[in-house]
DNA sequence: AAGTTTTTGAGGTACGCACCTCAAAATGAG
DNA sequence: CTCATTTTGAGGTGCGTACCTCAAAAACTT
């Protein structure tokens, strides 16, 4: 039989108030006391009854998802998983709703996080880049006793139980293995499109992709990365100079989330020649392009994943618990149109 | 608020005791009382809460999983999950035990499945290839009420909340074509590997691999199947006969799972050469040969996630719950040296 | 030593449901 | 109609924990 809170308490020779105290953290307990009881713990293996423990608390968990007022394809799909994992974990009394802020105005997304209350969240998981103002308030937030994670895109701290998403190096690294492997003994250069380069996940993005393909492929030629900054037109523009001034484009690595664009512009400008191109993040757009052929390879970070995974490390940094390594850990998935 | 049992016997009219009665299933209830109850249920939108009943149940839920007595290296690491996610898991009153067969005694095995009791087991995840002795006996054990699902190898039927494992056609047509396109414009033969081809996965993957390969790929001949029924001394004869047999081998698709004495062999027999591997199923030794460039690519399902989804499918079957289907599909990975 | 503050104990209620008993009511059979 | 049978209701207990109150005990302070 598994010990209970009563045993535990006999074990330690203190009374049950005294174990809901230890076990929950509250204060008026000499730290000698809590020496005992965490000595008796180890000693009887108890282990609190987490589901004993939900129903008494008796107020499930409410979470919220910070995420960029104005987004993506990509954006849209992680909000439908946001949505429906909702629906499927309202019978474990977990609540989860959305918060937008405006990713343009740090100080107002700043400010936004401020008005974020422990009254009203458990836990917050944010998707925004990583700014000062941003940094700040998610610091104050966890002061005011809400726990945070980022997700997709990492804010700094490199604390593994702080960070749910890919590791970005890696996913450079990946498309450009596939790039170079996929052009075979082909020799020319390779467009990199990215939304902007300020953003972390670019850069490590862009690096990844230039330490395999750098040391390993010299008949390969990564240019400079090509900023988008979000505008379709300029996309168009973009890649127009771009296919201009180099008569030897074999590959395009698109490595901001936005797409589509990318991929249709570069269909129409390549001519006859066959061009490598590979993107990432899994959406309608870029799983269409996939079976048509127009895109080589997608590398993807499974949102749903990325969902449940956020909400289970805000549940565990709730219940002061580790979480399970391997489940947690994103995957950097390579998706061909044979494996959607 | 959610409405509660309380709420419920109050909408339809009856008591708690019914209600009771009704929702677990017990006898004595007319049935217009029962349909009374489900309307009322639809009506309010009564959701039970699981938390409270596994409590109230006091008793957890106790799974078995059903593998071969012996196996190869990817059976240690789904045996290394299933221990992980049993410690992982008690918190959760959920216990999982290992049950060994004896696969290549169809009879013993089905023996060893009818003395699995409901008393002990609330459900058995089973890992075996399908015979009718096995079919029965999981026919069986299911009117005992004990609930199944199969894992990795499917058993027959194509419902999907009864099977948890990858899709192996196009598990095979995503090694066809990663093998043809790493292979560029290289022509020549291609060796293909099973253990045996009475297996359904290893049809399955063989199938989906000449799906792509065939129409798409005529530089390329994929070689009818070699079977090396888990001898290792076979698969080195088998190996060396095939490569002097041919001279043009380009490629090695090594569909079963003990892949380490193949790609060793193949390495040696192929001369100075190129020749493309691609392999199934991710262990130490494969990852290995994949840091070490002795392997091209492998694909993978992730055997953690097939032990959690299995566990998960057990249990909404138990609680009559359909599961969250987009959680419970299983990928079918590719691995490169990059996103390990 | 007396007073003040901190720490601890004893006891209770509640969460939502499972599972039990026994009597009362409704239904069906003859 | 009566009697047997089936169906329902009322009520209770317990699961393991959270959270609350109030008094008692222990530890410090001066």
């Amino acid at each position: 039989m598994r010990p209970t809170t009563k045993d535990l308490a006999k074990a330690a020779g203190v009374s049950l108030a005294t174990i809901d105290r230890v076990l929950n953290g509250r204060s008026g307990v000499r730290q000698k006391t809590i020496d005992a009881v965490n000595e008796a713990i180890a000693r009887i293996g108890f282990e609190r009854n987490q589901v004993a423990a939900t129903l008494a608390r008796q107020k499930g968990y409410r979470f919220g998802f910070v995420v960029p007022r104005s987004g993506d394809e990509f954006l849209d799909v992680i909000l439908k998983h946001i949505s429906e994992f909702d629906q499927a974990s309202r019978a474990e009394m977990i609540q989860t709703k959305i918060v937008r802020i405006d990713e343009h105005d740090p100080h107002r997304a700043a400010k936004t996080l401020s008005r974020l209350s422990a009254d009203d969240y458990d836990g917050i998981a944010i998707m925004a880049p990583e700014t000062p103002q941003i940094r700040d308030a998610l610091h104050r937030m966890r002061e005011r006793g809400i726990e945070t994670v980022a997700i997709i895109s990492n804010q700094q701290e490199e604390d593994s139980q702080s960070f749910v998403g890919i590791d970005n190096v890696a996913a450079g690294a990946t498309a450009g293995r596939l790039m170079a492997r996929f052009l075979g003994n082909v020799s020319g250069s390779i467009l990199v499109l990215a939304e902007t380069m300020q953003a972390r996940d670019s850069l490590e993005r862009r690096l990844g992709f230039d330490r395999v393909l750098t040391p390993n492929y010299p008949h390969l030629h990564a240019l400079p990365t090509l900023e988008t900054h979000g505008y379709q037109e300029r996309t168009g523009v973009v890649l127009k100079n771009a296919f201009a001034a180099h008569d030897d484009i074999v590959g395009l690595y698109i490595m901001g989330s936005e797409a589509r664009v990318a991929i249709d512009f570069a269909q129409q400008l390549r001519g006859g020649s066959k061009l490598i191109t590979i993107a990432h993040e899994r959406t309608p757009s870029t799983e269409q392009a996939l079976r048509d052929n127009r895109l080589d390879a997608l590398i993807n970070q499974d949102p749903g994943h990325i969902v449940r995974s956020a909400v289970r490390t805000l549940r565990a940094k709730c219940e002061n618990r580790e979480t399970l390594a391997s489940q947690e850990r994103i995957r950097v998935e390579i998706l061909l149109a044979e494996n959607l």
